[in-house]
DNA sequence: GTAGCTGCAAACTCTTTGCAACTCT
DNA sequence: AGAGTTGCAAAGAGTTTGCAGCTAC
C-alpha cells in the first residue's frame, strides 16, 4: 500500500481499482496534469475507467487536501500531489511549469494580508514569462 | 467622448451606442464586474443589449489591455478599467477585493523570473483572507 | 456604400450529477 | 449486507460563434 492509499483508507475512502490507478498516475506524475491527461495516463492502466470517475476523484482529493488544484490562464485545471508549498513560473510559450519557493515572498504575502485587517487562508502567485535566449 | 472612448476611436473602434454604454458602466464601476453585473448595469441604460455583446466588447478591451481580466477563485471573469498596477485580495466569507500594491513584491517577482531564466510577462497574485476582528 | 457591429439562438468546453448496476469492506 | 463507488448519458455554467439584419463612418 502507498503512501497515498494508506492516506485515503485512513480517511475512510474505498481503495477500488478506479482509484489505486489514479492515485499511482499522480504519485507518478513529473508534471502537474490536467483531469484530461489524468485521464488518458489512468487509461493505459484500466481503459474502463471513465472521465466522471476522474473528476469526482481528482475533487475528493482536493477537498482532502492530498492533491492541489491549480487554474493558471487556461481554461481546465491541473492537479498535483500536495508536498512542499510553492509557486509556480509558466513559460507562455511552451506551456512548461517551474516550481520555486521564496521565504521572503512567503513572510511579505503575510505581513501584506495582516496590514489590511487579514488573516491569509491562501494566495495564488503565478509568474508567466518568456525564456531568456544567450546570444553566443 | 470620454477618454475611454477616445482610446477605442483610436483603436478604430466604431462607436456604437452599446459600447458607449459598456464603456460607461466599466468607466463608473467601483468594484471589479463579472460579465454579469456589466450586462445588468449597462441594462439599466440600454434594455436591449445583449450578452453576446458584452462578452465581445469585454473580450475586445482585454486585447487592447483597456480593461484588465481577472480569474479568481470562482468560476467566471471580472473585469476593471486598466489603470495602475496592483494585485487583490480577496476575501474569503464576503467575496469582497481589496486592491494593493508593494514595491518589494514587483521587485522580487522579476528577481526570481530572472533567476529561473525568464523575462517577466504577466503575473498573478492573489492574497485570499479572513477580516480579522478585533475584540474589544 | 460598406466594413463592422448587433441580437438571437445554437454550439462549445469543461465540469457535475442522477441513476441503476456493481464492489470493497 | 450495505454503504460507497462506478460508468453512462444528460444536464449545467460560462463563454463563443454563425448568421442575417442593422449602423457608424
Amino acid at each position: 500500500m502507498t503512501v497515498l492509499e494508506k492516506r485515503c483508507a485512513d480517511a475512510g475512502l474505498k481503495m477500488t481499482g478506479q482509484r489505486k490507478v489514479i492515485l499511482r498516475v499522480l504519485g507518478e506524475a513529473e508534471d502537474h496534469p490536467s483531469v484530461e491527461s489524468v485521464y488518458e495516463r489512468a487509461r493505459t492502466f484500466d481503459p474502463s475507467i471513465s472521465m466522471a470517475t476522474v473528476y469526482r476523484t481528482l475533487n475528493l482529493l482536493d477537498e482532502m487536501a492530498l492533491v492541489v488544484r491549480h487554474e493558471f490562464k487556461e481554461n481546465f485545471s491541473r492537479f498535483e500531489v500536495n508536498t512542499d508549498h510553492h509557486h509556480h513560473l509558466i513559460d507562455v510559450e511552451t506551456g512548461e511549469v517551474v516550481e520555486f519557493q521564496s521565504e521572503e515572498i512567503e513572510a511579505m504575502k503575510k505581513e501584506i494580508a495582516q496590514r489590511l485587517g487579514y488573516d491569509l487562508v491562501e494566495c495564488r502567485l503565478e509568474l508567466y514569462g518568456r525564456k531568456i535566449r544567450k546570444n553566443a
